[in-house]
DNA sequence: ACTCATTTATTCACTATTCTTGAATAAATG
DNA sequence: CATTTATTCAAGAATAGTGAATAAATGAGT
């Protein structure tokens, strides 16, 4: 098996999430925003888990926060997905919808 | 790891390909909608594998075809989504289109 | 009818990757 | 040092991918 450099189930809905933050994305508010969205619970450590794969396939980067005075804990690591990492996404997300498209079982039918 | 009723990208790929090929869905023809339509390798066995995944959760069901006269080969296994299995789908897909809803960088923000 | 090559399709064995969980560790604050 | 916030680790289970093997049916040739 060659390396796969496709996205995992998991992993796109954590590019998603990713993209949607915008500038806020680390760890925890990404794990919460997954569960708000889909209503499914997220064991943070598949969090981190998933983002240090993508880190490795070149779709996100990540940079150490400082660490915030008025506040006890670690510094952030805040994550940031490429130009890769984007078009991977889309790619993904384009193969889902061509999938999908036009079956009058599913809602999207129409998109 | 309790048991996994989520589908995986494959899984949900192949789920949408059988929906769409409805009475014809069988192995062969699955991978072969498959390919074309994600314009990716797909190997046979993955299927079969997936699909026998999915007939173990429920989600898919199968019955052994007649064999055909006028062609030689082995009888084919004709598969069909189960109830559950097209809302497994639906569930699915609805979550991912909530992740996307409304991203600026995806062309489906507009769904 | 019998055997064999051919065709069509499924199953198998094995490896790699992804996903999940719970616990451990780290770093900062007061 | 206790507390807070966050990341890392380790191990196990599920999913994905590959190539080879097997199965079942047909028709040709003898």
């Amino acid at each position: 098996m060659t390396k796969r450099d496709q996205l995992g189930n998991f992993e796109l809905m954590v590019m998603l999430t990713l993209i949607r933050l915008g500038e806020n994305a680390y760890g925890v508010p990404i794990s919460e925003e997954l569960e708000k969205r889909t209503g499914r619970d997220v064991a943070i450590g598949s969090v981190y888990a998933a983002l240090e794969r993508l880190e490795d396939k070149g779709f996100v980067t990540s940079e150490l926060g400082e660490a915030t005075p008025e506040r006890g804990g670690r510094a952030k690591r805040y994550f940031r997905v490429t130009g890769r990492g984007l078009k991977e996404v889309r790619e993904t997300q384009r193969a889902l919808v061509k999938l999908w498209h036009g079956l009058p079982e599913l809602e999207g039918g129409k998109v």
